[in-house]
DNA sequence: TCTGGGGTCCTAGGACCC
DNA sequence: TCTGGGGTCCTAGGACCC
């Protein structure tokens, strides 16, 4: 049996065991540059339709009049609150797999003689007292069964947030009572194509037979539909792989037309990017850089471009690739445009202890990672940005492009002079 | 005026090899 | 008129996830 622990509404929940005035209020929590909803609190989406990713602009007043609380997004913190929900259940199951941010699911099958729906209440009781987020549960014998039970979970009341689906009766029900498009792996391309043959609820779609799912929805298509018929196609995964690609692309506060400005945002993602690239000991054998214009806009001229560049020997020197990201911006920008959004993405990711020469670059630049050793250790220690590129700009020129985060709370579990205070 | 960000997996088709 | 058979590697694009 595999268990699926998945916190509610996650972000808005971190936001709300520091705010306890605001239990019982709906909250939603705001993109980067507080541009869209990305997340909302039970009382907010019962509230009215607060649908998700919406402007926030064009709700603005449907926000104020309802009094809801938002928030710009705070990942330093909602990170450090995943980390203690994972933390906890490694005490319930020696095979976790951290899917996401707020979710893993757990192995049970090695547990003995056990009471899953006993062990999930365990579970969310314990991370509601250690944490003060509520979770959800799903317990059945596959992944995607444990997704359909998770979701039961947390709509049916009277279930205390933990559902079973341990028996054929019990599975036959819920995928009855599963809408086709709330199956994890089948998404908005492929309800359309099913609800035309009539298939509307998970049941229906594990009447069809498997020669038409693997002919229109491929081998994925029919790992999820062997799953919901409860036989496990999909392991759970323990251990992270690294990364097979790390980027960023971030939206400027406001539009930018000046190519030094724009250069030394990119600049500043590289050495966000190289940092990770670090982190897990690999080294990027490419590096691409692109470049857009607003595409909302009716009355801007459009543009947008990119650019792969390959790299000589792979590397993770942040100075390195910050000059291969400099050229190839140069290359792909045009004057006389409003700029949105500049991004890097590094692939082609190999550990570095098997880096490839190349016979006809250049000699080897020198080996710098103790260097770099000693700058990751002290950004850590003194916060982001204390030893950085000069090229990534000062607080003042960043202020031009930096992201819009008017509302955040408090960094209150990372920072000391954050620190939550209680006033009698 | 204002519209997020970071990923993975799979497939078809082209180019190429012997 | 009629032109083999068995592969690999790479890339762009689609679909999906949180």
């Amino acid at each position: 049996m595999i268990a699926l622990v998945d916190c509610n509404s996650f972000y808005a929940s971190c936001e709300q065991v520091f705010r306890p005035d605001l239990q019982g209020k709906p909250v939603v929590v705001l993109s980067n540059n507080d541009g869209c909803i990305i997340a909302a609190n039970k009382e907010a989406k019962a509230l009215t339709d607060i649908p998700m990713f919406e402007p926030v602009f064009k709700i603005k007043k449907l926000l104020e009049d309802n009094d809801v609380a938002f928030f710009s997004s705070n990942y330093t913190l909602y990170g450090e609150m995943s980390q203690r929900v994972m933390n906890i259940l490694m005490d319930f199951s020696p095979a976790v797999e951290v899917y996401s941010i707020d979710e893993s699911f757990l192995n049970l099958s090695g547990i003995k003689s056990i009471n899953y729906r006993k062990y999930g209440l365990s579970i969310r009781n314990r991370i509601l007292k250690n944490t003060g987020l509520p979770v959800g549960v799903g317990i059945a014998p596959t992944k995607v069964l444990a997704k359909v039970a998770n979701k039961i979970a947390k709509k049916k009341s009277g279930l205390r947030n933990v559902f079973v689906i341990d028996t054929e009766e019990i599975r036959e029900k819920a995928l009855k009572n599963t809408n086709i498009k709330d199956v994890w792996g089948i998404g908005r391309a492929h309800v359309k194509s099913l609800k035309k043959i009539d298939v509307n609820t998970a049941y229906d779609f594990t009447q069809l037979p498997s020669s038409w799912v693997l002919k229109n929805m491929k081998i994925v298509g029919l790992r999820i539909w062997h799953e919901l018929r409860g036989k496990s196609c999909l392991e759970i995964n323990e251990l992270p792989r690294s990364k097979k690609a790390i980027g960023t692309a971030k939206s400027f506060g406001e539009r930018i037309e000046n190519f030094d400005l724009i250069s030394e945002a990119c600049a500043y993602y590289i050495g966000e990017v190289s940092e990770v690239l670090r982190q897990q000991k690999s080294c990027a054998s490419f590096v691409h850089v692109f470049l857009n214009t607003n595409y909302h806009s009716k009355t801007d001229k459009q543009y947008s471009n990119g650019i792969t560049v390959t790299l000589p020997v792979p590397t993770n020197d942040t100075l390195v690739l910050t000059s291969f990201a400099h050229q190839a911006l140069k290359e792909i920008y045009k004057p006389g445009y409003r700029y949105k959004k500049v991004g890097v993405n590094l692939s082609g990711l190999v550990p570095k202890k098997y880096i490839q020469g190349n016979l006809f670059a250049p000699v080897l630049p020198p080996n710098k990672d103790g260097l770099w050793e000693v700058i990751d250790h002290l950004n850590f220690k003194y916060g982001k940005s204390t030893i950085q590129s000069a090229h990534a700009g000062f607080p003042e020129s960043r202020k031009k492009w930096e992201l819009v985060k008017a509302h955040r709370s408090p960094r209150f579990t990372t920072q000391w002079n954050e620190i939550l205070k209680i006033s009698t």
